[in-house]
DNA sequence: GGAGGTATCAGCCAAAAGGCTGAGAGACCA
DNA sequence: TGGTCTCTCAGCCTTTTGGCTGATACCTCC
């Protein structure tokens, strides 16, 4: 029987070493490298092809795993992308999914969660958490608020307390386009300000 | 020549996972116990006594960790507490210090460091995190930076999304007053406009 | 009793943000 | 092929915010 390669993709070693640990106990699952940065995991995803990337959302500096996420796709389709984060904000979900993230679990995941999302992504299946599955169908029910790939990306951008003028900038769009994608995004989460806006976003959609 | 006991405390099972696999590694440590949750930290060092709580600052649900240091201390306990967290914010590091913590790690440390702190909690030594450490010192160095009771008050409005005229309206004060507290509330936190002021509050002030 | 810190307020001006309407391009889908 | 969604941009106008200068009053501390 062929065991399923995984490379781990976290800045944190404790969470390397400890996923490791977990993942040495099953037999059909073999870690074949680790990085700590976005720019290793795709040297490395590119270097051992692994089955599977367990990837963290949040990298300390340089590229963060939404980005990784979009250069593995547009490099290579093979390998089955699992988010491995921990907060279910509705932003981060949207995004990653729309990266071509196949799943999405968090930190304190049970084990055998962990496990099943593994194999189940080498087989083409979408695995989450419980909270994040939840999250997702409420999005479902109020379709309207829900935020599309580019507004969660502003608004990723806009609580790190940017101005019209740099969001723009930073996205090669007109301010007059930022302007609009915020309009939308107020209106979604339902603030008129976007002092407002930065709070919901880090409470509710529990960003940061 | 006695093995150091440790009590690991947090709610994300890969971390007490990655930290037993690493401190396995050490022939002088010993991980004795470990908790998911506040609660059940303070029942396992009681029952365990070990020379050194590992402990994590956000837990998911219940007591969070500087709760838990608080209680520890209070029941004066010999254990020394090591903060093992992901942010560094100036409030948490205060709080912890405050509550009575021997250290304070980023869940980024290199292994070498975690081992040292331990040892050295266990000797009554303060270990902290180069970033830890260059916020304290920042701190000393720079007294002016500490906001006033009314200006901290503004800003646990400020970070709700309120207007200037609602910050006036719920503080009794006038509109221009408001603007005056901003300025100085923006001067000492080093930003210019109120979404970076909110943005920063949250993360480095750990307000919310 | 003066110095320094804090809290209060005013007015003026420039910059930023927000509300509104309209519109074109590309993707996707029935 | 036509409708819908998303992303993009523009212009116009009002409101809000921020920068600056200066002022009064209270308190504490030396």
């Amino acid at each position: 029987m062929n065991r399923i390669t995984v490379l781990l993709v976290d800045d944190h070693l404790v969470v390397r070493s400890g996923l490791k640990a977990l993942l040495g106990t099953q037999p059909d699952i073999e870690v074949v490298a680790e990085a700590a940065s976005g720019e290793d995991g795709l040297a490395l995803a590119e270097q051992h092809s692994p089955a599977v990337v367990v990837m963290d959302l949040a990298m300390g500096a340089g590229m963060d795993g939404i980005e990784a996420i979009k250069q593995l796709r547009r490099r290579n389709a093979k390998q089955a992308v699992l988010v491995f984060t921990t907060y279910d904000s509705d932003a981060d979900i949207v995004r990653a999914v729309d990266a071509g993230a196949m799943g999405y679990l968090l930190k304190d995941a049970a084990p055998e969660e962990i496990f099943a999302a593994i194999r189940g992504a080498v087989q083409g299946k979408s695995v989450m958490s419980a909270p994040v599955a939840s999250r997702l169908f409420q999005q479902l029910r109020n379709p309207d608020e829900v935020l599309t790939p580019r507004e969660a990306e502003l608004l990723s951008l806009l609580i790190e307390g940017l101005s019209n003028r740099e969001l723009g900038q930073r996205l090669f769009i007109s301010e007059a386009t930022v302007k609009t994608h915020l309009a939308h995004i107020y209106a979604k989460l339902g603030v008129e300000t976007r002092a407002a806006a930065i709070a919901t976003a880090i409470r509710r959609e529990g960003m940061r």
